[in-house]
DNA sequence: ACTCTATGTCAAGTATTTTTTACATCAAAA
DNA sequence: TTTTGATGTAAAAAATACTTGACATAGAGT
């Protein structure tokens, strides 16, 4: 239920990644295609177990794929 | 089950912020205490909300208190 | 000895994340 | 036009994160 703070470019960064696809993204990070799809679309935060990953997959720091705001 | 890749030096952090309890600490971050062991004790990796909330506590990114150690 | 406070354990329940399965749409390609 | 691949929706089940409450221990202070 409480939204949570955290948003993400996993979608801009798929699409500079030779546009791979929600489908090899799944895959390579050892989820389903849902999953993906409710990420990119903010229906929950993921684990972060699963966002070390996504951040490995794609080479960035964790910080590069999720941001966090804040409450106050 | 799955073991995780992450690990934490939460209880390090609270140490180092003048003791912190762990009462205290799950105050802060909106969790109970249980949640908090739990973490210390690496019996699961938190949600990505709680890790930012956490780090946000501590006024240190992310990584500097949770870190990923790939598979391969 | 008694009382606090901090930590830990155990178990059962609730909430949230992730899976599974099935079907819909649209654009590109054959 | 028919097929194929990528994306989206929906809903129930499974797995994991988190809560609640009760009790155990050990150390510090009175």
């Amino acid at each position: 239920m409480g939204k949570s703070n955290v948003s993400n470019n996993i979608r801009k960064l798929r699409f500079n990644h030779d546009e791979m696809t929600q489908q090899e993204l799944a895959k390579q990070v050892g989820v389903t295609r849902q999953t993906i799809i409710a990420m990119e679309q903010g229906k929950y935060s993921p684990s972060l177990d699963l966002a070390f990953r996504i951040a490995h997959i794609f080479a960035v720091p964790l910080e590069e794929v999720f941001s966090y705001e804040p409450e106050d």
